[in-house]
DNA sequence: CAATAAAAGGATAAAAAGATCGTTTTATCT
DNA sequence: AGATAAAACGATCTTTTTATCCTTTTATTG
């Protein structure tokens, strides 16, 4: 509905990562939460480079967070895994949306499309993480 | 961000239809919004099943609404063309979603899907088409 | 220094989404 | 009745997304 399957690899292996609090082998990542292991390390780069993770090479390594997971947003992900343009896209127009006059539903979808944004900017992994430990420990 | 460019084509062809008010063809339509005719063709037997448009065959041919277009909504058009599950759809867990206890998501997601899915039944083509109409009058 | 084991990178495969073509059915108009 | 033109249907093709495998690089350990 909001963002694709492989933004959603990314959110989940970043919130078990934040669970373990620590470092852990993608491997061991992707069998927790039923991910396809070698799609998982295709995900890890991209978010060492975009400066959310880091990862250690070698017999002891492995990944682990570049910034405290409570630092990293829902929309910090998208971004890396959609791209810039996400943010800015339009839900009627084709193409590059002409924005206020000419795009019919510019009034109406900006606000919600803000809100959607908000959502996400203000929803972290830290967070995320938090709830899930909560309803297992009962 | 919130549906296939393959509902975004229906969308853009149902307003262009409303626009016009009467029956077009469908290449007619696709020709007006640079949608890829053989490809919008695929999309109206569906929309023809699912009671939104009527279509007629023959030399003088073409589709046209079967129910008023104040009366279909965004929500109606990404049912058909995305699918029942889209209103269901969870942005944290895979496949089907425990719900409540279970979803660290579900406190914060529930509520903005819940007002995502109003903007989707509460925008009609008719006030899109509305819209547009106005702004290519000045 | 050799064996081990992890991430990184490149090549390839499978599935889904998007796009096109050709034929059939149906209706209209000479 | 034959020519025309539209939607419907089925088959195929392309591109993107998702998934897997293999090799290389890098670090640790015995």
């Amino acid at each position: 509905m909001l963002y694709s399957l492989t933004t959603k690899y990314s959110v989940i292996a970043l919130v078990e990562l934040a669970r373990q609090d620590g470092q852990m082998r993608v491997k061991e990542i992707a069998e927790a939460r039923h991910i396809p292991p070698y799609f998982l390390a295709k995900l890890v780069p991209p978010l060492v480079r975009a400066g959310i993770l880091a990862s250690m090479r070698g017999k002891t390594g492995g990944i682990s967070f570049a910034r405290d997971p409570s630092e990293v947003s829902l929309a910090d992900v998208v971004r890396v895994i959609e791209g810039d343009g996400y943010f800015e896209e339009c839900i009627f127009e084709l193409n590059p949306c002409p924005g206020r006059p000419g795009c019919p539903l510019h009034d109406v979808w900006d606000p919600l499309r803000d809100e959607i944004i908000r959502f996400l900017k203000e929803t972290t992994i830290q967070s995320i993480a938090d709830k899930l430990t909560v309803k297992e420990e009962k």
